[in-house]
DNA sequence: GCATCATTCAACCTCTGGGTTGAATATCAA
DNA sequence: TTGATATTCAACCCAGAGGTTGAATGATGC
């Protein structure tokens, strides 16, 4: 379903995160630092499937890369997270809007029932 | 880099959210039900490929179909994204708490210099 | 009954995701 | 230099995502 061939940042950052083995990265990441092999070494992956999984976290500007001599230093950067929180929170602020304005219509029937006595049948005139 | 062979809710829902028309067609819904032609109007794809998008929101329990005669009226369920942002308040819970902690680091530093003087080279002893 | 409408099923295509292994590259240490 | 270590590159595999088209199923309206 290639939708665009454009995929934003939101579409990259949650692809990212769908994967525990990612999300356990950035939980490491979110203790600090750690080179690719420290990454790799609890789990049950070669070292090339840990080092695909951290681009695309890159790839996604969850993680940031700092060479330094032959050892690569992988660290957290959170914004794309917050991106995504963003969005949820609209998302959730649209859907109790639409909550709210249900209610709203509801108590409003219930004023007019209240106020005039139900016509059960035939209409009042 | 199939992880498990099970992927567990927040690997399917947040794989859910990561397309874009997938999006749209949450962000449509949480503005009430609505029917599928209705939903794959806006879209410049087959009624086919919107109903395989929505089965993705189903199997991620983002909506929920009630069929009514031949037509099935799709609802949003945001629980599964409140999952989701449960786990990133934990995840930014986890980072904060790592930048108080350096934080903390830095400031006793600072402390430790400011009552000793810094002895620049050789040990105090 | 019959045409129509709403939706899915089935088959197929292509691209990518996640994984492997083996070789290449670059740095460090001796 | 030489050998070990850290990491990626390259090629390949397979399953699944996203898309298509065409047929099947199931209500509805006449």
């Amino acid at each position: 379903m290639r939708t665009p061939a454009t995929p934003n940042h939101l579409d990259q950052t949650l692809l990212a995160l769908a994967d525990p083995t990612r999300r356990a990265i950035l939980q490491r990441l979110s203790a600090g630092e750690a080179r690719v092999t420290e990454l790799a070494q609890p789990f049950a992956l070669s070292l090339n499937a840990v080092s695909k999984h951290i681009r695309v976290l890159e790839r996604a500007h969850l993680v940031h890369r700092r060479r330094e001599g032959r050892e690569h230093l992988l660290s957290f950067t959170p914004k794309p997270m917050d991106d995504v929180a963003r969005w949820m929170d609209a998302q959730r602020a649209n859907w109790s809007a639409r909550l709210q304005a249900l209610d709203d219509l509801l108590q409003e029937e219930d004023r007019a029932l209240a106020s005039a006595p139900p016509p059960k049948k035939g209409r009042t005139r």
